[in-house]
DNA sequence: GTGAAAGCGCTAACAT
DNA sequence: ATGTTAGCGCTTTCAC
């Protein structure tokens, strides 16, 4: 049989609450006695059941990511971030995908809640902005904390991102100052809040330079490649083509790269091409991918802590956590070769 | 607060031992009885607490999911696969991303297991092969099944799988059957058994179809995007290259043409590829990948349902589940141009 | 077919 | 600074 505590006690002559103290990091316990319970532990090789902890206090050392199918380089990122920070602190993390059809809050999704041992959870777009989430939550008393939030939720509650808009717009610009007039922007998923402050940022930076943006430049799509394909598609159709296209993910980007190389536009001679994210596709594919790098591992990572460390448990208002971006200049973008 | 087994037993009028054989659909219970205590539970939205059940009985509705940072979508699909059995059964996945220095088991590993209070675990390439995981599951007692393991491991455990040589068999004669002769071929990582099939079948079937294989046409790669660009850069260096290239996966494949597409080495007019796996990527990139379909996500949820059963239990000798494939031909692939 | 009692391994609250 | 006593919510004997 493994050890348990009242083991690693009668090995170090203590009783089983200064085990339990010694274990948990709690003050009241001399160096000495310290040494010696961990001595004892080490020896018998003792690990703390979790099922039996989770019991007898509400910390369960378990954490849920929740996400509903965007991106699997997304999701990866930010398990990857978020596995990295439960690590180090004795945490597990569970996943559980969950479809959320048209925005409704399902049964399924209260009882998955109610019976998930989890001390937190993170939520991904475009779970991050649903509303109704928040009652469902507080309902059953679980901490979360929302990656890439709407402005409105982030008032609400603790919350990491990045600034959506300054980054698009940065990518503006930059299509802008090495000589695009004529860009046409691929919108995301009307669901995630990231895709209108992208296309804020773009329509900003745009009207900032005096540059004119027509309707038909301006496309629908919703994060999936083949939504980036039609969306293409229409901007690619005649003559009167965008000399750059700047797509808010790089999902759709690629989907842009497929279109003009069946079309055998050449990217970036006939056709820049940016995107935003910054996953592994972006660096890939053919040409390679400007994009702007989204800190997604980190995002995955600080929400992990925050909900560790129960920042979400506190009542002051904890400002979002805005984490810093980068543009990342690749081969799919240079100088137009004709003015439009 | 939520409500527990006795408040349900109360509303029932029954004893908590009822309840809990009605929960856990045991028999010795009457249709009627049983009827009455899951309306009961209905009406007090009852959840059973994993903590508590994990600690009375052995089973902790959790299992794992161990992986060595294989391609992303590799794992994102096994994951969606293994969530997919567990949500159905009322299990979750905890994803566990380890890393195994050159091949050494770590203590690091030993302790996650130990204090890890999952009822199996799932164990993706390279980590189904390691032997040395064999004795410290046994030594944990936890139940395991690895994907995609090698001939040996097979034969000791039980797993699933696909049957690797006979899909790079199947390849390699399409590309023979739309006339090639020239194939270079890149291998996957040495620490994956699959690696080795996959090349025991292209030899196999260029040998059967008469055709001699230089040296200079098989290149060592690591299943990396970036290894598959190196073999490739050597491949297509000079006049003397093949008009077909097998990669061992699609994210070397993807190498592949992207240093076609810096060479001007038009794809498939003077260069076929091919790949395997059949990843996301495959269907994104230009021109889209011929490849094998790798039942991935059937994989992750027969493994979960296999250690979900207890399959893992029995002393009888199970044999490997091995799963179909499907060749997918996309545009990546033709008939050579020229004749080398 | 059903129930009563005894823990599972740990922590919380209260001694000392 | 350390120990004692109760549980946490459930399943497991073993009675009936």
């Amino acid at each position: 049989m493994t050890a348990t505590i009242t083991d690693v006690a009668r090995l170090a002559g203590v009783s089983m609450k200064t085990v339990s103290r010694v274990l948990n990091n709690e003050p009241n316990v001399t160096a000495k006695t310290r040494e010696r319970v961990q001595a004892a532990a080490a020896e018998l090789r003792y690990r703390p059941n979790l099922s039996a902890r989770g019991l007898a206090s509400s910390r369960k050392f378990l954490l849920a990511l929740l996400y509903d199918n965007p991106s699997a380089e997304y999701i990866a990122a930010i398990q990857a971030g978020a596995t990295e920070a439960c690590r180090k602190r004795g945490f597990h993390l569970v996943v559980e995908p969950i479809r959320v059809p048209n925005g409704e809050i399902t049964t399924e999704l209260e009882v998955l809640l109610q019976r998930l041992p989890v001390d937190g959870v993170i939520l991904t777009p475009p779970l991050s902005d649903m509303n109704a989430l928040k009652d469902v939550f507080d309902d059953v008393k679980i901490p979360y904390v929302p990656i890439a939030p709407s402005e409105e939720t982030k008032a609400k509650v603790p919350s990491v991102g990045m600034d959506d808009i300054t980054a698009a717009e940065e990518m503006t610009q930059y299509l802008i100052s090495i000589g695009h007039k004529d860009i046409g922007f691929i919108v995301g998923a009307p669901d995630h809040s990231a895709s209108h402050l992208r296309k804020t940022g773009f329509l900003s930076a745009m009207k900032a330079a005096g540059l004119d943006v027509p309707q038909n430049r301006i496309l629908q799509g919703d994060f999936s490649f083949e939504s980036g394909k039609a969306c293409a598609q229409k901007l690619l159709a005649g003559a009167d083509r965008p000399t750059a296209i700047f797509a808010s993910n790089d999902d759709m980007a690629a989907a842009v790269l497929s279109v003009a190389g069946k079309k055998n536009i050449s990217v970036p001679n006939d056709l820049s091409v940016a995107g935003f994210d910054d996953t592994a596709l972006a660096g890939v594919i053919w040409p390679p991918l400007t994009t702007i790098r989204q800190p997604i591992h980190d995002m995955g990572s600080r929400a992990a802590r925050m909900l560790i460390n129960g920042v979400t448990k506190t009542t002051e208002d904890i400002p979002p956590l805005m984490l810093e971006h980068n543009i990342i200049v690749r081969a799919s973008t240079a100088p137009p070769a004709r003015q439009s």
